[in-house]
DNA sequence: TGACGTCAAGATCCG
DNA sequence: CGGATCTTGACGTCA
């Protein structure tokens, strides 16, 4: 059983992904782009492997236009040897990489072009993931599409559709139910026909499971039957509805208690949990650490090192609270931790709490800064009681000193990042 | 025709 | 000038 995240890091040093207009694309353009993406692809990979993260998703980013006509490079050749380290790391470390088409990707339209198009979208998912050398249990995952009206017909014409693509396609491809329009039952049905695997979305279930009054579990069985052996660990999809906003909106991390009942009503390990959230390598980290057999403190005391500022920030008392839990060497209190962690994260610190926070930070660097920066962030101190800049601009400033000094402890502090 | 969702580019405004 | 805060863009469907 393996967990993992999608597309972006949170926190985590030159992996941003660059695009550019397409009026303004060129061929130089698209050669420095694509080059610095793989150079943060590789960043996410190498960061995946130190943190023990066996399932990422590989933006569909990745290639600015990947799979428009205005993207007439041959990048899987120029960029050869670049995806091949990449693709060397992944395989030897045991990663398992998907790909996910957005809803915009639509196989089952009624329209022509689209179709053409969402083929050439497919084809360049596959591409990448090639050039990576990655195997069958690699997957893209698709939705189903438009309903025009006939849903019956719409069904049918992803079949048709599907049976056009190439082999080397349809090794890859899953499909999952969505929100809107296709439920985990429809979805099954048209597995039925075309043998495709299917992912389960807890939250597009939630929210799109005609009268369905079966448990999830009973639904992950029905999908876990379209999963063959060469496939790979069946797949699943796992999120929380953000509290504050609309219908489907993914929250900002995963709640640790819900997400514990979601697991342990289970019938399996042997799955594979991809979880669609905001804070993205943060939450994975973290529900690893929330079911891991391998209960050793020292894992609690790394997310520790890497909480305690936020927490220091926003609230003194559960800040207390985690280094008396943590004080018990022998115990593994993670459900604990992670309580006390998400209560604080929801609680705003006062000037006080937040000047406090700071100059914690700012004790890194006393000791070697200049003169010139000793004074100028001295004055910010002051400017920031007097309500004349805001927290984020003194987090710049110490981030930006914690490059300058190599500082990394607070490199990897979540402090500049939640 | 605008809303939907997502992210970064690009534009604009402020001190 | 740097930094913060909008607005736009790229995609297709649906009301």
């Amino acid at each position: 059983m393996n967990l993992g995240y999608a597309c972006l890091t949170e926190g985590v040093m030159n992996t941003k992904y660059k695009t550019c207009r397409i009026k303004n694309v060129n061929y130089e353009k698209l050669a420095k782009l694509i080059s610095h993406n793989l150079w943060s692809l590789e960043n996410m990979i190498n960061y995946n492997i130190e943190n023990n993260i066996k399932l990422f998703r590989i933006t569909s980013d990745l290639i600015p236009f990947g799979s428009n006509p205005v993207n007439d490079m041959d990048w899987e050749d120029v960029f050869r040897d670049r995806f091949k380290i990449i693709g060397d790391n992944i395989s030897k470390s045991n990663m398992r990489v998907s790909m996910h088409p957005g809803q915009y990707t639509v196989l089952n339209s009624n329209t022509e072009d689209v179709v053409e198009r969402a083929i050439m979208d497919l084809e360049y998912h596959t591409k990448v993931l090639e050039a990576l050398g990655v195997g069958q249990e690699g997957k893209i995952v698709l939705h189903i599409g438009g309903v025009y009206g006939d849903k019956k017909a719409a069904m049918d014409r992803f079949i048709k559709n599907y049976k056009l693509l190439n082999e080397n396609i349809k090794k890859h491809l899953v499909i999952e139910n969505d929100d809107k329009s296709y439920s985990v039952k429809e979805v099954l049905k048209i597995s039925e026909i075309t043998n495709i695997p299917v992912i389960f979305d807890n939250l597009h279930h939630k929210l799109n499971k005609e009268s369905s009054q079966e448990n999830n579990s009973y639904w992950i069985n029905e999908c876990r039957n379209t999963w063959n052996k060469k496939d790979g660990t069946q797949k699943i999809h796992y999120s929380q509805q953000d509290p504050l906003k609309k219908a489907g909106s993914h929250s900002k991390t995963i709640e640790s208690k819900e997400f514990l009942k979601f697991f342990n009503e289970l019938e399996t390990n042997d799955i594979d949990i991809m979880l669609e959230v905001k804070d993205k390598n943060i939450s994975a980290i973290k529900c690893s650490n929330l079911i891991t057999e391998d209960k050793d403190i020292k894992k609690l005391e790394l997310e520790w090192s890497r909480y305690k500022y936020k927490i220091l920030e926003n609230d003194h008392k559960s800040y207390l609270d985690i280094r008396t839990l943590l004080k018990d060497k022998t115990k593994y209190p993670a459900i604990e931790f992670y309580g006390i962690i998400e209560y604080a994260l929801e609680s705003e610190g006062d000037k006080g709490s937040k000047t406090n926070a700071l100059m914690h930070v700012w004790g890194y660097f006393k000791k070697q800064v200049t003169e010139k920066e000793k004074v100028s962030f001295m004055k910010k101190v002051y400017d920031f009681e007097k309500d004349k800049i805001n927290i984020n601009r003194m987090k710049n400033i110490l981030f930006k000193l914690a490059e300058k000094y190599n500082e990394k402890y607070l490199l990897n502090s979540y402090y500049f990042w939640l």
